[in-house]
RNA sequence: GGCCUGUUGGUCAAGCGGCUAAGACGUCGCCCUCUCACGGCGAAAACAUGGGUUCGAUUCCCGUACGGGUCACCA
């Protein structure tokens, strides 16, 4: 068989030899140790929240070590190409943060590596298979899906459907091997007559055989030999994921890929097909699936699954910054003592470390996201959170929007109590809470909601409110105004101190506390609140003094 | 089913042959406190299982059980 004039045969149309491809792509000048990572996703759907733990280890790891994170676009499947996908995947990476150094951008590409989109490498493939074919370590397929089925008797694509495996039969395996001993007549016949083909390799490996291989994450493995004819192009000439994995990252200086788990299967064919083409293996990481509890058990977080698209967050409100922080503390198992420790640097002056990478899948948990969330949103400045509820406004409560946004210093000193120092107020998961949390500050939303406390007489409440109204003085500070507060206590035969109250309950009416409760729920409409004494400097003695009146008039 | 891989409290997770087996979230209790939100203290709660190896196993080895992944002209 002359492979050579076979190969000839099949690419007429490459001229390129693999020398001159790999000419195009000269090695990257880098500093001594510089990471060279990407995220290779492919635009079959929508961005799920599973996708930010490679993206967030590659981006890590690259620009921890002074090198290069780029974005490659795996559009190898027209099938199966969502309209949209690409898109969604380029704006949603850019909503969380993360940088490419090069890569495929909106409408183009960045960097000297590319093009970054496969379906745009179509000759640089070719030019490998070309050469494989000629060194006899591939070859042509002119059998199509349903013959070879027919040929072995079973239907792979209802066993893939019903997930009902059986162990390839012997007469699969004859049948597939039969493959290898085309004729170049037979090839001929077929070209002329204008039959599609795929190019397979040639395996020769022995799966009895194992193959010791070091993954950094999962530590030492075991691989068993390749020994499937696996498909490197497809009929349309497009490679299959395997073979562009190798001669991209071969070609495009990947130094380390990191992907999902669900790849480790695929590491036999990735390591013979390094070996065919005579390339470097770049070192492998293989994170575990995010998890989702279904029933009983564990499943992977797919991308139909509740809470499992990343567009999800951004509708809920929740600041990007608190969903990078959650993957974070999920992917390093130390990051929550170093954030304890460093309240306020970013997240990307962590040490982030592969050591401290779990070996298996952690389940999503809400009550640890919003936990984080919290705490993010507390250490951001009133302007930050401002400014990003209003932008989430505009788009989920218009209205709420057009209120909270009118007067930035307004709504600002809003936000403002209680923020910065040691203990910050936590009243803020997500953007949605921001609305029922400043209410009160608004005319349009305020209203009395809770009820008076029943064991006290209307008259007292009455009379509390009454006195409040004609001392109360705006310019005095805190410790003044609650002073005040007490004198009027007092007055009424309540206790200044709850201390002497809880000492002797039958000597008072009530305490101070009772005191505040009634002017809170007169001006501040609930039980619940912030600082009183804030909100009453914020909406201003005409708003107090009015909100006062409309009580005491009804009461 | 074959192959690969994993198993520490409800969840995440330290641990790397000798510990009263960290910590965080959640739950519950107490304290602080003019409400709320913080904050502080405390409680309940775990090494899947059976064999080895060893003076000694959560840690090393083998089996079992139970998870997870994968087995396409998909990535």
């Amino acid at each position: 068989m002359d492979t050579v004039k076979l190969s000839e045969l099949l690419f007429p149309h490459i001229k390129k030899l693999p020398a001159e491809v790999e000419a195009d792509f000269p090695a990257r000048n880098l500093p001594e140790g510089a990471k060279v990572t990407r995220l290779a996703p492919s635009p079959t759907g929508f961005m799920h929240f599973g996708t930010l733990f490679p993206a967030l280890v590659n981006e890590r790891l690259a620009h921890q070590s002074g090198g290069v994170f780029f974005l490659r676009i795996e559009d190898t499947d027209a099938k199966r190409e969502v309209k949209g996908a690409e898109k969604d995947l380029i704006d949603t990476l850019a909503y969380y943060h993360i940088h490419f150094d090069e890569g495929a951008v909106m409408g183009g590409d960045n960097g000297a590596y590319g093009p970054y989109r496969q379906s745009h490498r179509a000759e640089i493939y070719q030019t490998f298979a070309k050469q494989l074919v000629a060194e006899g370590k591939a070859y042509p397929c002119f059998t199509t899906d349903e013959e070879l089925e027919a040929l072995a008797q079973v239907d792979k694509k209802a066993e893939i459907k019903n997930k009902d495996w059986h162990a390839d039969t012997t007469e699969q395996k004859e049948a597939m091997l039969k493959l290898r001993d085309i004729t170049i007549e037979e090839v001929e016949d077929h070209l002329a007559a204008g039959h599609a083909f795929l190019i397979r390799i040639k395996a020769d490996g022995d799966p009895a055989k194992k193959t010791p291989f070091t993954d950094l994450i999962k530590g030492k493995l075991e691989v068993p030999e390749n020994d499937e004819d696996f498909v490197l192009l497809k009929s349309d000439g497009i490679p299959t994921y395997h073979f562009a994995h190798a001669v991209d990252d071969h070609l495009m200086g990947t130094t380390h890929v990191i992907r999902g788990e669900e790849w480790l299967p695929s590491l036999a064919k990735h390591i013979m097909l390094f070996r065919y083409l005579g390339f470097k293996m770049p070192k492998y990481m293989h994170i575990a699936q995010l998890m989702k509890m279904e029933g009983n058990s564990k499943k992977k977080l797919s991308k139909r699954d509740n809470g499992a698209a990343l567009s999800d967050y951004r509708v809920t409100g929740y600041a990007p910054e608190s969903v990078i922080e959650y993957v974070m503390t999920l992917l390093n198992s130390n990051y929550e003592d170093w954030r304890r420790m460093n309240p306020t640097l970013p997240y990307s002056d962590f040490p982030f470390s592969i050591k401290k990478m779990s070996t298996s899948g952690a389940l999503f948990d809400f009550d640890k996201l919003n936990d984080v969330s919290k705490n993010t949103v507390a250490a951001m400045s009133a302007k930050t959170v401002y400014d990003y509820t209003v932008d989430w406004a505009k788009s989920y409560d218009p209205e709420f929007a057009e209120v909270f946004g009118r007067d930035e210093a307004y709504s600002t000193r809003i936000l403002s109590i209680g923020r910065g120092g040691k203990k910050p107020r936590k009243d803020i998961t997500v953007w949605g809470d921001v609305k029922p949390y400043v209410s009160l500050f608004f005319d349009e939303y305020f209203a009395v909601i809770d009820a008076y406390p029943e064991n006290f007489d209307k008259a007292d409440v009455k009379a509390a409110l009454t006195a409040f109204r004609d001392t109360y003085d705006p310019s005095v500070d805190n410790n003044a105004w609650f002073e005040g507060l007490k004198v009027i206590a007092e007055s009424l035969g309540f206790a200044a101190e709850v201390k002497a109250y809880k000492a002797s309950p039958e000597a008072y009416k009530g305490h101070v506390g009772d005191i505040s409760t009634f002017l809170r729920i007169a001006v501040a409409g609930k039980t619940t609140s912030p600082d009183l004494y804030e909100i009453m400097q914020i909406i201003g003695y005409d708003r107090v003094i009015a909100r006062l009146n409309a009580q005491i008039d009804t009461l």
